[in-house]
RNA sequence: GGGCGAGUAGCUCAGCUGGUUUAGAGCACCUGCCUUACAAGCAGGGGGUCACAGGUUCGAAUCCUGUCUCGCCCACCA
């Protein structure tokens, strides 16, 4: 057994033992074993992330779970991995290459893939490498990325059967169109904000017969956020029902500036409230017009580039970017006389998610998942709870979502991505740009779905083949990560034995785009739901409630900590700070939780460690030899090992936390660890101090890995050479002692008590103590715990009866039925007293009241459980004694 | 517009399937201690009408209703 260094370092510790234990192969997952399984995938981190406090809170419950589940002796495997961000990615090699001046589209596709490539490799295991350091028991031998071959197998497998099922389809709608990706986005990545804008008031005039040019004196007046959509209207619509506009029916309109004849038409979807009641119709550029446009068969016309510049439909203004021509299109309104006014208006704007660049609604030609049939089976699996979300309430929000799903767009018009995988016949099908083929239906004439390019064209026998330039969303990918990080579409024994996988572990931004489409996957294609539990941490926000993001530059970046206070003491504090599922409002001083504790932690191996000495080898304990102490202490680990089961069992981390440090510092430490310094048996207290320690370091280990295993190292061997292998402590009924914690409890109160009175005296010196102790139980209680009492609270005790009478010029307390004099004799400050005294009396009084109206209420002892009303009236006999005697101390004084 | 979460000590938060909690913790504060495991510590202490108003109940921080404040999510009101 070695001595623990005076100080424990992180820095020098936790690397150190995290190459051992991959040197030991022990997060090593074997599929080959028989036993329970458990396992988690991980929630992929994007490729070119970094780690922030989100990675560290999620990855540490996550590394909580299966250590737990590990040292319980289940066959754990924690799946690891990352996911290749699409748009993000390419962002970021394109800001890179921008750099040397060079365009993605001048190297072309292949060349810029090479290059992402390139960066991946370089930079792309930055957060795996965090990750370690974070101390996260991944098997990473196993560690997949969602453009790995086997991955790739497996979104095409996925994108032909959905299209043999008739799920998938292709066609023109209006999607959200980030124009700095140049991109469609899905619906969850366009992120709706508030933002101030502006409602501008427009005349369109009626179209007068004779001339173009109208002199306003006829009009209808139109409300619109975004004037430079005018140059794709095509109809005004107004509410039939709205008597301002009857008039107009059989018009027809002039759209100001382009002079192109607008339809007037009548629909009941117009909200007459709303601005003048008379809606502008661009169906090519929002979804409402476009809805619209359907129903009354209206032209699209599109007038945007893939930019957000105007095209050559937009006349004038062909060539200025969408913002421009806002301004520009206002301006030359006024000055013709047909803009009205405008106001401030409040609305919700979309944003691209990965640039955070305006989202423009537009009208495009992509791929779309139908994903109803896909969310009722996903539907049904949660309300029958076989899938359970931790907390629950995220059921609701959910099921709502999934009861509202709409069809997915999954096309991107990037490169860096799973390329769709359909070909097109050029000459079976005839075309000027490849994006430009629809397909309604499969099966269609020279398009072929597969996992690689044919050979031929089956109708015309061609070759003249070309594939979708389109790649799919990354989420295509990673909504197949809990089986497809597993071998499929190979059936792979790893599949067999892991899937469904148990817990996943996840944020709540993230429920829709991941968490409810694996769901969706996994029942479409395991025919088995992916996990059965669901738990949603907490958002990690600032201290003013921000969310923690790089942009905002208010991140408290983990690995910082970790440098400052280590690993272990990063992990403890977020995961004792972060109660379910609550939101987590980061600051640094927060760490300090974690480092003291872990401070706290190692002094007391420490200290057990030179109290074993050299030779010690743990023995077996005869109960019989146990000390008062003893028994509490073991009584009360057992307590600890319970809640913390019970805690780890209904995901509520921060009570596993708390009540491990409450145990260890509070009870172990500032108790037990007193006591054992007196005891006289010195095997026994060895024993026991072992004992408990090595519990509680076991219990410790799955949030602070790295300490616990390095004192493991230096405690005598008894089952197992690594603490992260070693078997999870059970309770053991042995010393289950519930008399001997009440028993230590009126020790410990005793103790309190004197030395508050000696604290409240100001007295350094020891005192003499005369006990009441009411009767023969608690005098050979008191009596036989006297060194204890007399070590502990730094006085001589005198005398101990079951009837002591109080001497003169003593001060009293109580404590449990047990009354304690200690004769100051004239110094004692009669006015000083009393103030302490009476503040007591004061808040037994109050208590007294309660418990007395309650005894007097006769629905409470009809209705309140036998127990309870016995458990008041033994508490009230408690109380009046005390109270009494109180009152009578101060009688006596004065 | 809909949904959700939160308002408890100076600060950050636990507690909320109603009755052993005279409402807890950490930090901060006050007092006394270098008691040889730990000053990142030890001992003692002060501090809260549990947002507000009703209701249910023998009993409410805890359940119900309403109000106010803050935060988040969802939604095609141009």
């Amino acid at each position: 057994m070695k001595e623990l260094s005076t100080r424990y370092d992180p820095q020098e510790n936790e690397e150190k033992i995290y190459d051992q234990w991959v040197k030991e192969k022990l997060f090593h997952a074997d599929e080959t074993l028989d036993g329970e399984t458990y396992c988690i995938v991980i929630p992929p981190p994007n490729v070119t992330g970094v780690l922030h406090m989100g990675h560290a809170l999620n990855n540490t419950i996550q590394d909580v779970l299966i250590r737990w589940k590990r040292m319980q002796g289940f066959n754990t495997l924690w799946m690891p991995g990352t996911d290749h961000a699409g748009i993000a990615t390419q962002n970021v090699v394109e800001r890179e290459l921008a750099k040397s001046k060079v365009k993605r589209t001048e190297l072309g596709r292949e060349k810029f893939l090479e290059k992402v490539w390139d960066w991946k490799e370089e930079y792309g295991s930055t957060i795996i490498r965090q990750l370690k350091r974070l101390g996260c028991s991944c098997d990473w031998d196993r560690t997949r990325f969602t453009m790995d071959e086997g991955l790739s197998t497996a979104v095409k497998e996925v994108f032909v059967r959905l299209y043999q099922d008739g799920l998938l389809y292709k066609g023109d709608y209006i999607i959200n169109w980030c124009p700095r990706c140049s991109t469609a986005l899905s619906d969850e990545e366009a992120e709706h904000r508030d933002v101030e804008g502006r409602l501008y008031y427009i005349k369109y005039p009626v179209k007068d017969r004779e001339k173009l040019e109208i002199e306003n004196e006829d009009y209808v007046v139109v409300a619109t956020t975004r004037p430079e959509t005018m140059l794709g209207d095509v109809a005004v619509a107004v509410n039939p029902k709205d008597p301002r506009y009857t008039s107009l029916a059989g018009k027809t309109l002039m759209l100001p500036l382009l002079k192109r004849e607008l339809k007037l038409i009548f629909d009941e979807d117009v909200d007459p409230e709303f601005g003048t009641g008379a809606l502008k119709v661009t169906p090519a550029h929002d979804p409402v017009d476009f809805k619209l446009g359907v129903k009354h068969d209206l032209e699209r016309v599109n007038v945007m580039e893939p930019d957000g510049t105007i095209n050559s439909l937009g006349g004038d203004y062909e060539g200025m970017d969408r913002f421009e021509c806002r301004e520009t299109i206002i301006e030359d309104l006024k000055q013709r006389g047909f803009f009205i006014k405008s106001e401030e208006h409040l609305h919700a704007v979309g944003h691209c998610y990965r640039c955070h660049t305006v989202v423009e609604p537009r009208l495009s030609k992509q791929w779309f998942v139908k994903m109803k049939p896909l969310a009722e089976d996903a539907i049904k699996e949660v309300k029958k709870n076989n899938i359970k979300f931790h907390p629950g309430r995220w059921t609701k929000v959910y099921l709502n979502w999934m009861e509202n799903i709409r069809d997915w767009c999954i096309s991107r018009q990037i490169w860096w991505g799973h390329r769709i995988p359909v070909w097109y016949c050029k000459d079976c099908l005839d075309y000027v740009d490849v994006r430009d083929v629809d397909i309604h239906e499969t099966g269609k004439k020279g398009i072929y779905v597969g996992a690689g390019k044919p050979d031929k064209c089956s109708a015309c026998g061609g070759n003249n083949m070309e594939q979708d330039p389109d790649v799919l969303d990354t989420w295509f990918s990673s909504w197949l990560w809990p089986f497809s990080t597993l071998g499929w579409p190979e059936k792979t024994e790893t599949l067999k034995k892991f899937y469904s996988t148990d817990a996943l572990v996840t944020a709540p931004e993230i429920i829709f785009f991941w968490v409810a489409r694996m769901i969706m996957s996994g029942l479409k294609f395991q025919n088995k739901i992916p996990f059965k539990d669901v738990y949603i941490h907490g958002t990690v926000r600032d201290a003013s409630g921000t969310k923690m993001s790089k942009s905002l530059g208010n991140v408290i970046d983990p690995l910082d900590i970790i440098k400052e206070v280590g690993s272990d003491a990063l992990r403890f504090s977020i995961i004792y700070i972060t109660s379910q599922g609550q939101d987590v409002f980061l600051s640094k001083d927060k760490f300090e939780i974690g480092r003291n504790f872990a401070n706290k932690v190692w002094n007391a191996s420490r200290y057990v460690l030179i109290t074993l000495g050299k030779d010690f080898t743990p023995g077996k304990i005869d109960p019989g030899d146990l000390t008062l102490a003893d028994k509490w202490i073991l009584d009360q680990f057992n307590r600890t090992v319970k809640t913390v089961q019970k805690s780890l069992e209904t995901y509520k981390f921060n009570d596993a936390a708390g009540e491990l440090y409450d145990f260890i510092w509070h009870k172990y430490c500032d108790w037990y660890l007193e006591t054992s310094k007196l005891a006289e048996n010195r095997v026994v207290v060895q024993n026991v101090l072992f004992k408990v320690l090595a519990g509680s370091l076991k219990l410790l280990h799955p949030f602070m890995p790295f300490i616990t295993e390095e004192i493991w190292q230096r405690i005598p061997d008894e089952e197992n050479k690594w603490i992260m292998i070693s078997s999870w402590p059970n309770s053991d009924k042995t010393y289950d002692n519930q008399k001997a914690s009440e028993d230590m409890e009126k020790i410990i109160g005793l103790i309190t008590s004197v030395r508050n009175v000696r604290s409240f005296w100001n007295i350094n010196e020891s005192v003499d103590v005369v006990v009441n102790a009411g009767n023969v139980e608690n005098k050979e209680l008191i009596l036989s715990n006297t060194k204890l009492i007399e070590r502990l609270a730094k006085c001589k005790v005198r005398s101990v009866g079951e009837k002591v009478s109080r001497p003169d010029q003593s001060v009293a307390s109580l404590v449990k039925g047990i009354r304690i004099f200690i004769p100051l004799g004239d110094t004692v400050d009669i006015e000083k007293e009393k103030t302490r005294v009476d503040k007591k009396i004061e808040g037994l009084k109050k208590h007294l009241d309660g418990i007395d109206r309650k005894l007097k209420n006769e629905g409470f002892l009809k209705k309140a459980p036998e127990e309870v009303v016995a458990k008041e009236k033994e508490k009230i006999k408690r109380f009046e004694d005390q109270l009494r005697t109180l009152e009578d101390n101060l009688n006596t004084l004065g």
